[in-house]
DNA sequence: TCTGGGGTCCTAGGACCC
DNA sequence: TCTGGGGTCCTAGGACCC
């Protein structure tokens, strides 16, 4: 039998392959082979690529029109986050089934506690590793990488450096090694501002930052740059979260795809984003104690007005009061926008939110129990089957159906 | 590159209270 | 009054991530 390594702490981290465009070729083989885009809200960037559209030079954030000079071969396509979601739980399960604890990070990464996995499975980690990748792509179709190593930070930059369709375990004694072939640029955390300054003091390698002194690293960047350098070393500092954490906000935003001043318009679309807004938080059992609603300026600027709540809630009717007056105190006629959107915070658990004395939130639940309704409807019939009355004036401009609340009026 | 949406954490400064 | 410290809340902005 082979000899094991001796890991005090083994973290797993499974990235999925460019996993929107991925998705769009599962579902469309006859995409398969040609570079594929998957665009904004608005058709105007490219949020996500296929490796073959990476390597005609597409990244993400490009306007659609310099992608389509770039590759006017490549297909173009709407996002579909729905669908995205649910090949997103899919590969989930199967990560639940080879370890119980999982971190998910986003809708295609996430990190799985390895301890004591080997002995259940009776295979090593790169075993294991190659396993789950197999397993993904036998129920999905679609590719992923997995890194191994002592730490989520080493994990993840072992995944991304064995992509696509790759393994890579790092033991603690080949860490150095792992480390001197990456960049500053490479460790999570590090972006193009604290790479830019590490490159002031010389630093230019993940293993140079490693062997940085306590003093410079905390001078430079501060306690994240400590933990950094404690996680990069083997030594886990940022452990996983196994249980589900309360969202600290939860925000709906758009550009409006035109510059207006036009205040019915731009209240239309605000109305829009409060009603997917209360949605999200119906569906998820949340309550907020705090709204923001926020207008962007021609310029990029931010006008933007904190509208606290009596009582956490989720109901259409209280939110939108709230947001209708800070609209009225924050627009200003005349101003040209772009952009509007709102922002919740100080969000509760439905379940855990002891009612208030005045019965207000009682008064809530109704509001709440007919947004169920809604959104089982929308599940079922299509995500825009019924929307905001308020909303209607973005509805008839994109051609899009208009179905109304609080008037359900059915199609 | 002239513009996406949805998040997190950290810091600094002002207001206010004791 | 010419001078403290500490705590909390809030906002704005920066940096980073997918």
């Amino acid at each position: 039998m082979k000899t094991m390594h001796n890991w005090s702490n083994a973290i797993a981290h499974v990235d999925c392959d460019a996993f929107y465009a991925s998705c769009e070729t599962v579902r469309h083989p006859e995409l398969e082979g040609r570079p594929v885009c998957v665009l904004s809200s608005q058709n105007a960037i490219v949020v996500a690529k296929s490796y073959d559209a990476k390597h005609l030079g597409i990244g993400t954030g490009m306007p659609v029109w310099e992608a389509r000079k770039l590759a006017p071969r490549a297909v173009f396509l709407a996002a579909d986050f729905r669908y995205y979601g649910q090949m997103s739980d899919k590969v989930f399960a199967i990560l639940r089934s080879y370890s119980p604890d999982i971190e998910i990070y986003s809708i295609d990464e996430a990190f799985m506690d390895m301890n004591g996995i080997r002995l259940l499975w009776r295979k090593s980690f790169c075993q294991l590793a190659d396993d789950i990748r197999m397993s993904i792509w036998r129920e999905t179709g679609i590719t992923a990488s997995v890194g191994i190593a002592n730490t989520r930070t080493l994990a993840k930059m072992a995944s991304e450096s064995c992509k696509p369709d790759g393994t890579m375990v790092v033991p603690g004694k080949q860490i150095e090694h792992f480390l001197n072939d990456l960049a500053v640029t490479d460790i999570p955390g590090i972006g193009r501002n604290r790479a830019a300054l590490l490159h002031k003091f010389g630093i230019r390698t993940a293993l140079e930052f490693v062997r940085l002194g306590d003093g410079l690293m905390c001078r430079l960047l501060g306690r994240h740059g400590m933990q950094l350098k404690q996680e990069l070393s083997g030594h886990s500092v940022l452990p996983l979260l196994l249980k589900p954490v309360l969202p600290k906000s939860i925000a709906r935003t758009a550009a409006m795809g035109c510059v207006t001043d036009d205040r019915d318009l731009i209240m239309a679309h605000v109305s829009g984003h409060v009603m997917r807004l209360v949605s999200e938080l119906v569906a998820r059992h949340l309550l907020t104690r705090r709204l923001r609603l926020f207008l962007t300026r021609v310029t990029f600027e931010h006008d933007s007005i904190s509208l606290p709540l009596e009582v956490p809630s989720n109901s259409l009717k209280r939110l939108m009061a709230a947001i209708k007056s800070g609209f009225h105190s924050l627009f200003r006629t005349g101003k040209q926008y772009r952009g509007c959107g709102v922002v919740a915070s100080d969000i509760s658990c439905e379940a855990t939110t002891t009612n208030d004395l005045f019965g207000l939130m009682v008064s809530d639940t109704r509001q709440t129990d007919l947004m169920s309704t809604v959104n089982a409807i929308n599940r079922k019939y299509g995500n825009r089957t019924l929307s905001l009355a308020a909303a209607s004036r973005v509805r008839q401009k994109s051609k899009q159906p208009r179905f109304f609340y609080p008037v359900l009026t059915a199609h």
